[in-house]
DNA sequence: CGTTTATTTATAATAATTCTAAACTATTGA
DNA sequence: TCAATAGTTTAGAATTATTATAAATAAACG
């Protein structure tokens, strides 16, 4: 599969062509809710209002299969931070986050701004996937 | 509340009385199960299992509120991996996490194996509540 | 003891997510 | 252009981890 980053903007059905995503009325207004300003993190509840809001007719379910498509062609990353919902950044770089715990809200780190200076090696056999770095903050945003 | 280590292993009734916490057969059951050998992480399920293996009579309720007790308590402190379930860990003192994606297993990190160099400021309004570093592993353990 | 208060439990409820299978839509190539 | 195919959407049911309820039980305290 090529890969395919959704910064800078493009053209939602240039994504999904190279994504190999048939441009579909509702996955071409999920890209241009979720790429067309500057990155961001939904939930697929949070996604699912916003479309509604912007008067996108779709399912729920249709928002979690492309939440999770996108996130197969390296459109979005999933970040786990809480174990009742499921967050997606549309930032696929490499960088850690806040979690704001009061209010539920993520936003990003800079990549510079974490250095972690030493890295345990992967146990015999395994191959490091990813590291997160998660900074949990309590008190208003 | 005062605090309450649960390593190096102590009576669990002690235990129990010092997170002011009645002496249930319950409860004094689980903390046997889970401080009496080496730090572990546990979920609500497996734990529940384990009881059961051990002709432990209790309901998954009850495991799942003493989950939580133990944790208020600063017994046990909880990992967040994985949306689809939550992990509990024995270990209360400062570390990080491998977790082995393939399955689904957390081990520790030492503390001094993890080594964050520059850390940013919390941003105005707000305090760091804690710092979690998971390195994702794929592969066979 | 007996009373109060905390705990346990079976069971129902909840909430996020996934599944199913029928209806619909994009693609393909004659 | 159009029919056939293959991929997509959807309503609604199913699933799964977890939490709530409220009655029964057990610990604490005088």
């Amino acid at each position: 599969m090529e890969t395919v980053a959704p910064f800078p903007y493009r053209d939602p059905s240039e994504l999904l062509r190279r994504a190999r995503l048939r441009p579909t009325r509702q996955r071409l207004a999920l890209a241009r809710l979720l790429f067309a300003g500057g990155p961001r993190h939904v939930t697929a509840e949070s996604l699912f209002a916003e479309a509604q809001t912007a008067n996108v007719r779709l399912s729920l379910a249709t928002v979690y299969n492309t939440l999770h498509q996108f996130t197969e062609a390296g459109l979005l990353r999933e970040v786990v931070v809480d174990s009742s919902c499921t967050y997606f950044d549309t930032n696929v770089s490499e960088h850690h986050h806040f979690f704001h715990e009061d209010q539920g809200v993520l936003t990003d780190i800079d990549g510079e701004e974490v250095n972690i200076h030493a890295l345990p090696a992967a146990p015999e056999g395994t191959k490091i996937s990813r590291v997160d770095v998660i900074i949990r903050l309590s008190g208003q945003k």
